[in-house]
DNA sequence: TTAAACTCTGTACCCAACCCCAGAGTCAAG
DNA sequence: CTTGACTCTGGGGTTGGGTACAGAGTTTAA
């Protein structure tokens, strides 16, 4: 007769219950986004409580949060420290303001590409193929994306 | 006499010459985007050209082709083909598109909670660490199952 | 009671686009 | 002719967020 107070679930159904698989949460808890309970007898045992914990990370995730910030957003968790919170977000938004500006000047380039493209005459060069050949910026250093 | 019209360098000289790294180049020759020469006695010799496919490349990387797209573009570098052409770039203005939307979406979610944040009084629980622990939405795949 | 279904630990692999290193050979300037 | 800068091959590692076994032990429902 375990306490009843605590419920507790299998590796694998906590894994259903939170909609993730059984290694990615062995894998949140390398990374110390989530506890390695104690075993009781051969296999451990962990309260239903995480499944919350789970969800919070999956859907911080959603937002584009990365498990690092994740696990700053974690250590804040009772919500104490406000300001370091919105610290957090702000740096998030901040990220995607970059981003969205990345893709914006992508899309417009390329955009005006395709279309001096339709209407260039079959005689001219391609002017996306010419464009390509011929517009490369600075070697300054290596600028692809990587997140 | 080795012939005055193509002049040709080492790798290294070719490397600064396009402004990557030598092994960008070889990394390149792995993946059939730059042709590997025939070794003139010990070591290799790139004729020039190969500076300007290199930056084309390099160009198309910054608007964001992957190397699979770009090898699709250097196939039809000639410009024959400008529907497939156009079709290549349509593609990747698509997934731009829709990471904009994605970027978007989550910004104005973040920025929300954000506002909410600074707007609630500081005996309520802070809104953005709230949402995360309540919000998420249950992915559609992987209930039960392993892929 | 027995077989399916699960859990444990540990390691290896996936993607993209490279970067870095070792060790041996080679080339070119002084 | 030496020395230092280069090249070759071949292998490894990096980042992020996981996924996929392998092999052994354990639980549990029929």
């Amino acid at each position: 007769m375990a306490d009843a107070t605590a419920a507790s679930l299998t590796i694998g159904r906590l894994a259903r219950a939170a909609g993730v698989g059984v290694e990615t949460i062995r894998y949140y808890q390398q990374r110390a986004l989530l506890p390695v309970p104690a075993a009781a007898g051969a296999f451990r045992r962990y309260p239903v409580e995480l499944t919350a914990r789970i969800r919070f990370i999956k859907r911080a995730q959603e937002l584009g949060f990365s498990l690092d910030e994740i696990t700053e957003l974690l250590r804040l968790e009772d919500g104490a420290n406000r300001g370091a919170i919105r610290r957090i977000a702000a740096q998030r938004m901040e990220q995607i303001a970059l981003k969205l500006a990345d893709l914006r000047r992508m899309q417009q380039a390329l955009a005006h590409l395709v279309a001096r493209c339709e209407h260039t005459s079959r005689e001219l060069p391609c002017p996306i193929i010419a464009s390509l050949a011929q517009g490369y910026s600075a070697p300054a250093h290596r600028t692809t994306e990587h997140r």
